[in-house]
DNA sequence: GTCCTAAACGCAAATTCTTAGCTTTAGCTC
DNA sequence: GAGCTAAAGCTAAGAATTTGCGTTTAGGAC
């Protein structure tokens, strides 16, 4: 049985997905947001540009697609055997990677989506990785924070920063956050 | 001597700049995003739409150049008396209007366009009203955080939930961020 | 006020993107 | 493996975008 009756998620469809999401990677990483289109995804993909459209609708909702799937958590935070560090060191990566610019392109592509459903699914992903950390401290007995409010008090203003505020923020500025944070508990 | 060498900015211009913006306005409370065009917003506009093009290069950027408009601060936020109930005046009132619908449009739109300009300018007129609510608790006497602190705290979580987080905050919900902020000074 | 220059607009042709209808292919169930 | 149907391919019509060129007009100089 399928897991949503009449929807296909395997063989060609599988195929034709895989295709047209290597082909964006492959795009992205030698042409600019402007120079993409449809039709060009499509011939890279080896499909037709209906298909894509008929999948996606818009070039900005594949984008999205996309995007959210390269937010997918990887490998679970370091264990650097405190949460001080492990905040820190996790709080640095994520602000490298998402003021970088393929990074905020990312983000760009997933707020600028219609549906909310791939940016909510990306902050998911992103507690995942707060909550492994937040579980550690438990297990060793280290007083911590809840995973929203690392949410509300580092992952939002590194967003907000990147993308609100003239200048890149250092990775030290991240590592500050963190300090407060722990310095009100 | 003009500001900027070349470059027209009364007359006609400003005309065609006025009915531009005046036409995205009219159209965006009747119609949804995904029905807006170039050529839509041209012919409402009675100029043609290569204007447009050339002027604002695509809908993206004239969607982001009105929504920065909309956001420009108007009357000052309202002296409430005290620092505390001014912030969170302030901060139930920034919820609501970034919550609706029209409001999360305006965002989307900010972020989605490419340059960064639009979005800077956009918390920049946010840090305006911060600081006149920190400037009068100064002349109060009473003990305050900086404006950088206030936007980590309050604005930024409050952007980042309204995107990134699914459901609706409640208004209470942004004074409770003011209340942890102030707690922690 | 008049003239000059170039920025900005209008128009229209050429190009590219998007959509819709129909046909074909290939997963899935039995 | 036969039948069913979602999803892909194909093609043509329609819409949006880009571009070149002529015209208008704002802004500065005299």
């Amino acid at each position: 049985m399928s897991p949503i009756q009449g929807t296909r998620t395997g063989g060609r469809s599988a195929r034709v997905q895989q295709a047209v999401h290597d082909a964006v990677r492959d795009l992205q990483s030698e042409r600019s947001r402007s120079e993409l289109s449809v039709p060009l995804v499509a011939q890279h993909a080896g499909v037709t540009p209906s298909t894509v459209y008929r999948r996606w609708g818009t070039l900005q909702e594949l984008l999205a697609d996309v995007a959210r799937e390269r937010m997918r958590p990887d490998d679970p935070p370091d264990d650097t055997g405190a949460l001080d560090t492990d905040l820190k060191a996790w709080a640095r990566l994520y602000l490298e990677e998402i003021s970088s610019s393929p990074g905020r392109e990312y983000v760009r592509d997933l707020v600028a989506s219609e549906g909310e459903e791939n940016s909510e699914q990306c902050n998911r992903y992103c507690q995942v990785k707060i909550r492994a950390i937040l579980d550690r401290a438990a297990r060793r007995g280290e007083p911590h924070p809840d995973a929203d409010t690392v949410t509300d008090r580092v992952t939002a203003p590194i967003v907000f920063r990147v993308f609100f505020s003239q200048g890149d923020p250092e990775p030290e500025w991240a590592e500050t956050l963190v300090d407060k944070l722990l310095a009100d508990l």
